[in-house]
DNA sequence: TATCAGACAGTAAATGTTTTCTGTGGCCGT
DNA sequence: ACGGCCACAGAAAACATTTACTGTCTGATA
């Protein structure tokens, strides 16, 4: 509980003044004699001394830190965001503020401002839009008020405001999703959608939702959280109600996952009754069983990026990163049989 | 880009003094009228005034923050306990600084010291001792240093070195993992173990191999890392090698769920054929197939109560709060068949 | 009428840095 | 011998706050 010793503690012990022991210590400035170093960095060793970081930031009004608002810090697709973020950040020198903001729109938007007071060098934010007017005239604001304060903002998922995103084309993933599908010959499918309200989801079926209809193939979508639970509940149901399904096709691997554990309970065979394909392929995807088939989506990047885009130059509004989604074929998806 | 606005901006805007406006805010000393409020309160909302946190951190040389040192944050594991400490952190008006150390030891060193540049109240470490006598030398350095300097460290997993910790009596969950699968009839077991060097994964080996010394079963033991890949190979190799393991004990959920889609592969049927048993209750242990039996470890009530001891009041080196593991019953573990 | 208290407002010090500016010698070239 | 430059050291301002202290009125009491 001893106070916190100060660089003048460490000019006083050295016999010399402040200036001098924050220009060895930063390197910067003139060069300094051999022999008055050594005796700086001694004194510096012998008190412990450690310089703050509040005092730093302060007077150079740069922060040695970036905001990161997580919807939610467990859920396997934010904690890659959530380490892509915090090592490429930690590579640059830079602490990672997270806050999670346990998906309530409001506190995301309360974090982001939050943040800015910490004057941290820009705010990034994992997690969709959500479909909502208020909300985005929440964020909206919120996001023209941080950057007229210096503070970047920078999307790890797309949103319906315009700023800089660095994720993937959520409606090329359901196109494709269900263009493959059709090509192994099923035509009937179910769509296990989480929230109706994530962005992400939202155009991921919409893009399922175009190609089926080009193709001429029915479809019917159950909605719910973006859960195992939800899987594991909505397959049973939808197969009930529409027993022609041969394939699903789940907007994330929670669900995809979930989905695979309630058709086993229902004694259906998965790939050979019915197909199941995910989307995010998540660490645990490849060690379901059967395996499941899925569209990776690069997580870790996105973090990644999005701390470069921060730092890295010229930034608009309509600045975006657009990844693709690589479909990892394992066992959960097969061919229709008759 | 325009610069951040100040107190001093809203004093001046208002007609008054920096400390009648820094009063108003914080709602601090004498009472102000109600005039002058209000003109204040105005001037702050037209300006868009924000505090700025690095002056009021330096000022009042306690800052609104703790740290947070996760082993991998994307790991379910930790990303719980992280999320336990964000969310108590934030509940008490606190910003969690996170950092994530990728498995290396030298770094949750450096990383603990760098958090109390950031003057941090607390610095809570998310991840077992490593054995190495380096490292607990280093560990126990470290610790003293940030106590001398007022900052706490908690640990969220037992370590070797004498310092707070919230956690579970991981050799108790070894022991009642061997009591309980022998109870069912087993008598020769597979423990599928992590890493040797990690403290809280040697606690619960050394319990299980106490109980099973006890019961005279014959064990046998697969080292390698917390991964499902580890359970995937590891569970073919014991079984080649020695054909009368009946049960495996998995030192966490994740090498089980391994365990698991390596038994499915070899055509072993569990648990008629050979139960596994995990450590973690991790979410998805709900929804493998078959479900995986295990103990469930309150990773989220280690991260918050980690939090709450950094603020409640007296703390000894020696201060332990220990959960206990509650086994979850599911479909992983069932009797030995003849 | 003088004194005193109460209700405020404002000044300035202090926090730990970085950085600009001002000094102070010594040395070199003319 | 003197002007000027170089190599270095230290003083002080600035950063945005909080807070202890110093005032200044107003109104009441003796």
């Amino acid at each position: 509980m001893s106070k916190q010793v100060s660089i003048k503690d460490v000019a006083l012990h050295a016999g010399t003044s402040i200036a001098t022991v924050s220009r060895i210590l930063n390197d910067v400035g003139y060069p300094i004699s051999e022999t008055l170093r050594s005796r700086v960095e001694t004194a510096i060793r012998e008190l412990g001394y450690r310089p703050n970081r509040m005092a730093q930031n302060l007077r150079s009004k740069q922060t040695q830190s970036i905001g990161l608002v997580v919807r939610d810090i467990s859920d396997s697709y934010f904690g890659a965001i959530a380490q892509g973020v915090t090592e490429e950040a930690s590579t640059r020198g830079l602490m990672s503020l997270v806050c999670s903001s346990k998906r309530n729109p409001k506190l995301e938007i309360e974090y982001m401002r939050l943040l800015a007071q910490y004057q941290v060098a820009g705010v990034i934010i994992a997690g969709a839009g959500w479909v909502d007017e208020d909300f985005r005239a929440r964020l909206k604001r919120t996001v023209q008020d941080l950057n007229k304060q210096g503070v970047r903002v920078i999307s790890c998922a797309p949103q319906e405001v315009a700023m800089p995103c660095a994720t993937v084309d959520n409606s090329a993933i359901g196109r494709e999703a269900c263009r493959l599908l059709s090509e192994l010959g099923h035509t009937t499918f179910g769509v296990l959608s989480g929230d109706d309200i994530n962005y992400s989801n939202l155009l991921r079926v919409e893009g399922f939702a175009e190609a089926a209809g080009a193709a001429g193939a029915a479809w019917f979508k159950s909605t719910g959280a973006f859960s195992w639970q939800h899987g594991y509940t909505a397959v049973r149901e939808l197969l009930t109600d529409h027993p022609d399904i041969t394939a699903f096709f789940a907007t994330n691997d929670n669900i995809a996952v979930g989905a695979l554990r309630g058709l086993e309970e229902m004694g259906k065979r998965v790939p050979d009754q019915i197909s199941v394909l995910g989307v995010g392929d998540i660490a645990m995807a490849e060690y379901t069983s059967p395996a499941l088939s899925t569209f990776r989506l690069p997580f870790y990047d996105f973090g990644a990026t999005a701390v470069k885009m921060i730092f890295d130059g010229h930034l608009r509004e309509d600045t975006l990163v657009p990844f693709s989604g690589n479909y990892i074929r394992r066992e959960s998806v097969g061919v229709r049989k008759k």
